[in-house]
DNA sequence: ACTCTTCTGCGTAAGATATACACAGTTCTA
DNA sequence: TAGAACTGTGTATATCTTACGCAGAAGAGT
């Protein structure tokens, strides 16, 4: 059972949301789901998601890893939140008559950056539709910025869904990139990533033609400016939005 | 060191390529990578991602869990292969005359139903980039069908990766508010799904009108057709593909 | 035929994991 | 002042991945 009626809203999530007042009527709590969440986050960024645990927390705060389990349903509970916590808010709203297209593309660019300060981030499985206090946030923000656009709301929320989804696997595609040539010990001094060579070894031009003709382009090779295709490829897809616009506000 | 000369690819995925023949030296291998990948399927089917271990598979196949190791590096490289087998491979390629937008729609959808039929894939975290046989042929088919387009191949590649990713990511939404729904124990009963429950309990109008809004008209309810939904934001993403191939082709 | 090499599958065991449960101490409330 | 409620902790369990070494199987070379 829970405390409020109706549907149960996850322990940490309710007092993310700064619901769930603890009365005062324990001992003073030592910790606070904030710290917990924090001491989370830098051991990813130290040493990577799969570093987080329940112990390895707890040992970064000073504290029992059964401490943790008064604060936190469970480990999974930890995760959105810890995204929630390191990523932040959407970047501040810019004047009222600012474009849509302008406006979203700036949401993008600061989602991008939150995603690159914390790549850990990629890592994490996306299990739930938007919950936390800063993912609202950012949907907030996108609602706001897509009010002229003459689309219905179900349409608004496909269309923030559509770009943070592209913002986040590219990322994802780039940093994985970017990390095998890490791992391969190649310090970009060589040309060829080690994913194409690994390719390369592996595909059959007869089998696969046109992924062999892409691969003697060089297609698969370290991106030359990674800003610059996910500003690419971007643009694709707020042109696509843009039709709808225009359809619906001519 | 590894067998081959240059990059080291990994052992089972160098396996699934056809490469890194077993030399016959040895007793008979009682098993095979495709049937350890296929008790891992069926695990995961069954009881999702979560209930995959190694112990767990061996069971399934009646062996011990360390004779996985003979043919399996380590766990994660089970994962890839997993999705790889499960979803298969790209539908049929029609006439070479079928346009790309029509190609890439099937794309996609053949795509979403190898998703639907596998949804625990939707679990398996991506951490590389495209590698295995079954994907490189979808990209393969991908290419092909972005052939008359005159997109540059570092376009086209973009172009896919856009699609994939929304094909991923869409239903690895729905499939995620449709668990809570079930989770939730209302079986289609309620209209108000669990996730707007939660959203209405915890989301204040004055900090956030827009989503206030959307919410009042009860965007984030039960969609009423799930294809529906998805088959318009594919129309929006392709829009936009089509906004580039047709400033290259004119 | 005999030995050597190489590979298979298995048993054991180590180290880490999440977390249930009971307990002692602390602080507010009645 | 008694009781209730909450805190952090220690112990214990079940489960996980995987390193290591061993016995037996099968081909290669003599």
């Amino acid at each position: 059972m829970e405390s409020d009626s109706g549907t149960d809203i996850p322990a940490s999530l309710a007092t993310a949301w700064g619901l769930r007042e603890r009365p005062g009527k324990g001992p003073k709590p030592g910790l606070s789901l904030e710290r917990i969440v924090t001491a989370a986050i830098n051991v990813a960024a130290a040493d990577g998601l799969a570093a987080v645990s329940m112990n390895r927390i707890a040992k970064e705060l000073g504290v029992s890893a059964m401490a943790l389990y008064r604060y936190v349903g469970a480990k999974n509970e930890l995760l959105p939140l810890m995204l929630d916590l390191a990523i932040g808010g959407p970047p501040p709203p810019r004047g009222a008559d600012e474009g849509w297209r302008s406006a979203m593309e700036r949401w993008c660019w600061s989602y991008l950056a939150g995603l690159r300060r914390n790549s850990w981030a990629l890592r994490v499985p996306i299990t739930d539709p938007p919950n936390t206090p800063q993912q609202i946030a950012w949907l907030e923000h996108g609602l706001t910025s897509l009010r002229g656009t003459g689309l219905t709301e179900h349409e608004k929320v496909s269309v923030i869904m559509l770009l943070s989804s592209y913002v986040r696997n590219t990322e994802a595609l780039f940093h994985g990139i970017a990390e095998a040539v890490v791992a391969a010990g190649s310090s970009a001094e060589r040309m060829m990533s080690s994913y194409s060579d690994v390719l390369r070894k592996v595909i059959d031009p007869e089998r696969f033609p046109s992924v062999s003709a892409a691969l003697g382009q060089g297609v698969f090779d370290q991106p030359d400016s990674v800003d610059g295709e996910f500003g690419f490829g971007l643009d694709r897809v707020l042109d696509g939005i843009d039709v709808l616009v225009r359809s619906r506000t001519q």
